[in-house]
DNA sequence: AGAATATCGATATCGGAATACCGATATTCT
DNA sequence: AGAATATCGGTATTCCGATATCGATATTCT
């Protein structure tokens, strides 16, 4: 139940994560082995067994694991209960969606406002939640000590908005926008590029 | 120029894809070289190398690549000059936000038309697409040979709609539903769950 | 022309992740 | 109760990717 976790581990825990939730009620009530978990995944079993072990130590043999306290214990470890507030800028299609979409909640994120430098847009209300003026980024984001922000502004603003958001305090981004953003110091950027997905997906079979 | 590329390589290649194609004109006429590259975004030159030999051979000593050419060779083996037609089923506002995205195209994707079972939005117009019903999705796919698909419906239907579209002849699939799909047999299906990529970024910097 | 330099491409080394293997243990069966 | 079995967790091995090193080569400089 401890540290040293790999980040591919790490990228393979929300997958354990979701796949549990997705479960049947009554099968959460029972348990679970690293086998049937690896099967249904299409992974190897020796790798599900050492994920899970470096987040839970309930596993038991010829049992396997209580369905519920791994999630619990999976969950625990994501920090799926934090409460993290999170910003979009950009109101085109994507950031409108992203704050209408209520699936973030699950996973401890509020988006709590959207910005546009766009005065058509700035004032409104979209999923219940205010669209600013870009340039009150900074200020805003200052005082309201947000972290994360998720960039859906057209490929030309990005890396500026990126680095804005960086002055404002904001240490995650992700970035939706066609561009390989460079990630200011101090800040975590995740690029990713949905039609690049989508070639690598269709042109290579990965 | 030949194969074995790693999937690693292949996941950087469309970084330097699009860096290369991202700089100004005057540049793209002369010659780049891999440390050069390797600056710009931030990697080892070595690597760099190493990736493009992979898919050119026009490098040269002192000299570097010939930046057109090198972008033709990458975009060659990326496929971006071939031309596939892609559906997307679930009108809601990530599905809608996809038919009015107009980045597709520059890597070879024309997406031609949404799907939804709700009556309200069958028979509309979503950036110039038509929406269709669900219901005919098969014989549709099949009829126009599409093979890519996008599935943003909610995630209690994703995996049913997944097995439809296999049925209907596609063999690749981008999941934005917040559930992790099984891959039907010859399928390739990606699952893009936009809140646990959120989650990895900020929970653990990844 | 010869020296200096930048860069490529190949080979070698290093480290980490995936997998295999094995002993320990809990359950079930006879 | 003892044997058979499923499963866990640790150690060992294998494999693969990233990086370093080095010789070869094209260009520039003196």
């Amino acid at each position: 139940m401890e540290k040293n976790i790999t980040s591919q581990t790490l990228s393979r825990l929300p997958i354990y994560f979701n796949y549990l939730v997705s479960l049947p009620e009554e099968r959460k009530k029972g348990n679970i082995s690293a086998t049937a978990i690896a099967e249904a995944l299409g992974l190897n079993d020796v790798q599900v067994r050492k994920d899970l072990a470096s987040v839970s130590s309930g596993g038991r043999p010829k049992v396997g694991y209580m369905t519920s306290e791994l999630i619990g214990d999976i969950g625990k470890f994501l920090g799926f209960e934090n409460h993290d507030k999170v910003v979009v800028a950009g109101m085109g299609n994507f950031g409108r969606a992203m704050l209408e979409y209520n699936g973030f909640e699950a996973y401890g994120f509020d988006i709590i406002c959207g910005f546009d430098c766009n005065k058509e847009r700035v004032g409104k209300n979209v999923g219940g939640k205010p669209v600013r003026h870009i340039d009150e980024l900074e200020d805003f984001c200052l005082k309201n000590d947000i972290r994360i922000g998720i960039i859906t502004v057209p490929e030309t603003a990005a890396q500026e908005v990126c680095d804005r958001m960086a002055e404002a305090g904001i240490r995650f981004i992700l970035n939706f926008a066609a561009v390989h953003i460079n990630a200011p110091k101090g800040v975590a950027v995740h690029n990713e590029n949905i039609s690049l997905t989508l070639a690598m997906l269709a042109r290579c079979g990965a």
